[in-house]
DNA sequence: ACCACAAGGATTGCATACAATTTTGGCGCA
DNA sequence: TGCGCCAAAATTGTATGCAATCCTTGTGGT
């Protein structure tokens, strides 16, 4: 390795560190290393990292507005543990978007962007032959970015965002109300949607997707209420000590 | 006056005054009594509402997530200054969602909801008739709140969410670009969607939002690159001195 | 044993103080 | 006059202190 190999660091000479800080946090929430409805003490994850609770609370603040932590005025910030009912909406309002986004990438992807999209497929292929939880949880966050690849080969910044923040809820749905049985959403239709936006038929892909969304969201047990971190548990559930 | 009469206050006990405050800004910038561009000053910002920059960081926080705002590393925050590209964006959003949103409030819509419906438009043919800058801003908050209120009925909250920063955004991007000559979005298209909603065909009020959508882009001149404030035309635009 | 309640501790909401950065204004010089 | 540079002022980024609120726990009464 030479000098130059190292000359490509991107300079991020400033460092944002709220939003460094957002990014660990929902990576780990996406991930599934903090439980729904974990506590984040501002001071607690402050120490974590190092700043000041003023950082802190601003990381929060973005991630309450990604649904992914629940802020509640003088009580803090919890990871967000969905409802079966908000898992839907989620669900449903991918439904709606992502076919107009295969329509659009279906025009607009270059060659490059194919390439990508295969690489990505070629990366969840090899995630599919391994086992155990961490294998898992990257098998969800690549699912995750084929999605949010569309997203950017459709070009609309707006769409994208939407986007980001859906996938990223539909991640926290998955770990939480998925059926490890059937592994997971099925690598399979990735394939197909790929190849209908190479022959342009951005129709199809769309189609396609729709059964896609359904086979992820036929996965999930949303029956399930059990698993729930006491508090919220009684909280949130009609217990019987209500 | 006894003291009965003051026992009604509304219990805001604790109010989030970030949000407040971030309600106001919102409608300010909509409105375009907050000019694009415009640098909001922290400082000036919190002596205006009575509040430490601490709050008032919170708040811009806030609207720079929903694209109100947008926010520079030590330069502080400015109103928004939706680019032609960016406002096809919105519009093409919209495309995507409002249709979908008609399909879900076609089936749902109570008929308490559909008196709602026919107190907005009444609101909007009344505004219609008035003349003057403030009854056009009035005019363009009444119709966002139309595409608002099929949003609640369709019962997503998700949705309802990106909606929200959808017609904010629209409401903005129609004070930049609109030509005042034709007036507005016509009224006429609102009566009949509601009309179709009505009927329970969300398939045709899906159509006429798309057509409805085309209308108020129609009036719009993306060409327009003129009236930038300064610093902003020089950095975005391909100026004569870069 | 159970409940009500109060004191203490812990945690958040907010304001303020300080550090880092940018912008402004002026001064010298060509 | 115009340009470049530097110091001062202004503004943002961050840390910290204090007040308000909530939660826990222990205590007394029934």
């Amino acid at each position: 390795m030479t000098l130059a190999d190292q000359s490509f660091v991107a300079p991020p000479l400033v460092e944002d560190r709220a939003m460094i800080i957002r990014d660990h946090l929902r990576d780990a929430i996406v991930d599934r290393r903090l439980a729904p409805g974990t506590k984040l003490n501002e001071a607690e994850v402050g120490a974590l990292f190092e700043v000041s609770r003023t950082v802190v609370r601003a990381a929060l603040q973005a991630l309450a507005f990604e649904g992914l932590v629940k802020t509640e005025r003088n009580r803090g910030a919890f990871v967000a543990n969905p409802t079966p009912e908000e898992a839907r909406q989620v669900f449903a309002s991918r439904r709606l978007i992502e076919p107009g986004l295969a329509l659009a990438a279906a025009q607009r992807m270059t060659s490059g962007e194919i390439a990508a999209f295969r690489e990505r497929l070629q990366h969840e292929s090899e995630l599919l032959n391994q086992r155990g939880p961490t294998a898992r949880r990257a098998e969800i966050h690549a699912s995750g970015d084929f999605h949010l690849l569309l997203a950017k080969v459709a070009g609309n910044a707006i769409l994208l965002r939407f986007m980001e923040e859906l996938i990223a809820r539909s991640s926290l749905v998955i770990a939480l109300y998925g059926n490890s049985g059937a592994s997971s959403c099925g690598h399979g239709d990735h394939a197909n949607i790929l190849a209908a936006l190479e022959q342009g038929d951005g129709e199809r892909a769309g189609k396609l997707l729709l059964t896609h969304i359904d086979h992820i969201e036929a996965d999930l047990d949303l029956r399930n209420t059990s698993n729930l971190p006491l508090r919220d548990a009684l909280v949130t559930g009609a217990g019987k000590f209500q």
